[in-house]
DNA sequence: ATGTAAACGAGACGGTACGTCGTGTCTTGAA
DNA sequence: TTCAAGACACGACGTACCGTCTCGTTTACAT
């Protein structure tokens, strides 16, 4: 979780100025947003964060770590609503994650750190604790609020149980950063509401073919 | 579709050697494997492919556009078989696409691409146009056989359908992606049958929690 | 004297463009003028000709081959004029000498290939044949002029004379050449009267400093 | 005279390697040697000074200034000796005049950027101040100590001498470098003594043909 | 208050890759 | 066989960043 580089342990030396981990990071995150994670470059963050270059890196091993913790910092405000039911918690949930990957910093910044980290073991585990495993906490908390209010079966198994867990957390992040980075279509509304009936119900809702009245005509999710 | 720069005229002055397409873009491939999509470097490909460094810059406009036509032969190979069901047509084509994006290659400059393309519309295009249109039309032909089939509900507003088709190829792209390359575990042939059951039938298939005796207790799907 | 590579001697084939040839040459005289000789570049000149770079290629070797030609023939019109003395002689020679050195081809091509020849025995020899031996043809000639009019006492040993010429054309090449691009002044009458005089006289023309009243305030040769 | 960019500023940052300096232009004339000018790379010469090319880029603006640089250290050593005559005293000079002339780096680069000066008139300045003005001032010198032994005539009007001087530069420094560069030939100890003889006494010292028994035989100069 | 030690800004440094340009060769089809 | 056109292998260009280094200066804490 804790990605820079620890300061001297030493106690004597002028300590580290603590304002500047955070101009850094706004820093970047304006970088991003301004040419993109390839060209982005640790002089200009540097520079724009009022810092000399070696700060910098007495800080970060890298681009690639700077890049993770300043976008690891927008997922901060990740929090899962109590709206009543399963199917409203997911999409509130959801919309939230949609309304970061909106945001030009996360698209640059996140996706490039994932291709970069297909490479790099340390990396990936750095995005992991720093990123995903914070988004996976709020499938496990609206799981076992779901199943307070009965709306999903107990899994005794607790193997089983993390194989499911990670089954839906691939399947909701993976939707939503398709449908933002690939797709490049919003993530909306209208879209959250057909994709959690989709999650909750399936393609095949009844088991077969037959499209119950009970299910609004605007809704396409089980009607392919 | 096509993205190599076209050669200048019709008649007059040397042709193009064809065959060096052939060997750049499996250079590339090969490079990316070694190395990664930002360790790439057009002149190292260049070597590999045993060509100049003018040749592949008067084809190409740059590593981008190079990676994806790379990236894109590997899908080539993607194929809609028919294995009687709609669960076992799904399984079929999530496993081959598995199966692709398990490669180096791929995870290495697939996702490096779709980076890129978030600040860069022709670059998005072309991702869609040789990469993604491919994959979507398996969507398309799997829907359609298995209404031929009558295993789904025809759907009278044409809209709806593509919005269905769009949703349905966020989740299965989006999970196995996710999984590949966040997740970093294999999507292998138990997870596929899970998220088969769970594109199919949702968390909640009966609207509650009675998990039927047709499935098998290793299946997590449907039972969180 | 022909720095031309010979068309193929077979009888058969299309036979070369004769006008092909001064357009070149003019199109690199043209270059020269434009771009000077480091900038110029011989895809340049044969787009300036309307003529394919091969066709460049099949007839001159490489670009001091092409510039020595093109430079050359701005000595063409050098001539001896009879002006009835050597003195005047000389003046009007040199004043015609320094007219080419002042034309921008000339100073930019000069010098360059005369410095690359330093380097190519077979190049300084082409220089030799095809520019400087012009020159030096009119040193000769003043001199057998000169003596005709009795103005120089006659040199019984050949070697002596060859000397003698030779440092003769030394000084007044180099003069004029030096004047003209080193100290990039003007080679005017003035400075022409001033050296001819030098040249005749010398810095002590009546072997010790009696500076005589015959020589007008104006010239400076002679009272240093 | 300071022909190579300043350092940044005064104070910060880290100061600059001042053995780099040396190091490049050693070498530059290696290069100059072993290449010449126009096959000579500032790859190479960083290669060679065991620099990085930025370092020199730092440094220098380009191959023209470099080599201006370069060569001009070959010029230092340049001093005007007292040989206790005029005549003595112009051998002198130009015997070592010649001897710098006769090294290939000399050769080599001097008059490739006195070509290149034709058409950048920085560049002409840079030469003019760092190489010729330094071979001007001997001429100065070895005029003020004639006439301090009163071989030569005072001058009293400055700008007669000045045009004088400027003459006589020409000629001697011209005469030296076509008989070396483009004739080819060295100038040995018997070229400089004829060549000073024709400087002080013309062709023509006695105003006509009578060539007196004081020279020597195997003098030319005045006896054309 | 003074010494010590680290952080800091500035920027030079050795490298590597960039994307472009020029060279001289070649390969085509037309003349 | 020449010509126009242009692709090609090669190699240098001058620039941009990288990540490291070396300075002189600043800032806290321990003496």
């Amino acid at each position: 979780m804790q990605s820079r580089i620890p300061a001297s342990r030493a106690t004597g030396g002028r300590p580290r100025n603590a304002a500047a981990d955070t101009a850094i990071l706004a820093a970047t995150r304006e970088a991003l947003v301004d040419l993109g994670w390839s060209k982005l470059t640790l002089g200009d963050v540097a520079t724009r964060a009022g810092v000399a270059k070696t700060t910098l890196y007495r800080r970060w091993a890298g681009k690639n770590e700077l890049v993770v913790d300043a976008v690891a910092e927008l997922f901060d405000e990740l929090r899962l609503p109590d709206r009543g039911s399963l199917a409203a918690d997911i999409e509130g949930v959801v919309l939230q994650f949609a309304a970061i990957l909106a945001r030009p910093e996360a698209k640059s910044g996140l996706m490039a750190v994932v291709a970069e980290s297909t490479r790099d073991d340390a990396l990936r585990e750095r995005i992991r604790a720093s990123i995903v495993d914070r988004q996976k906490r709020l499938v496990l908390e609206g799981r076992a609020r779901a199943l307070t209010r009965g709306e999903l079966p107990p899994e005794p198994d607790p193997a089983t149980a993390t194989r499911t867990i990670d089954l839906i957390f691939d399947v909701v992040a993976g939707a939503v950063v398709h449908r933002t980075l690939v797709s490049a279509e919003q993530a909306d509304e209208d879209w959250v509401r057909d994709f959690t009936r989709l999650l909750l119900h399936g393609l095949t809702p009844l088991g077969g073919a037959r499209g119950g009245a009970n299910r609004p005509p605007q809704n396409p999710a089980g009607s392919v």
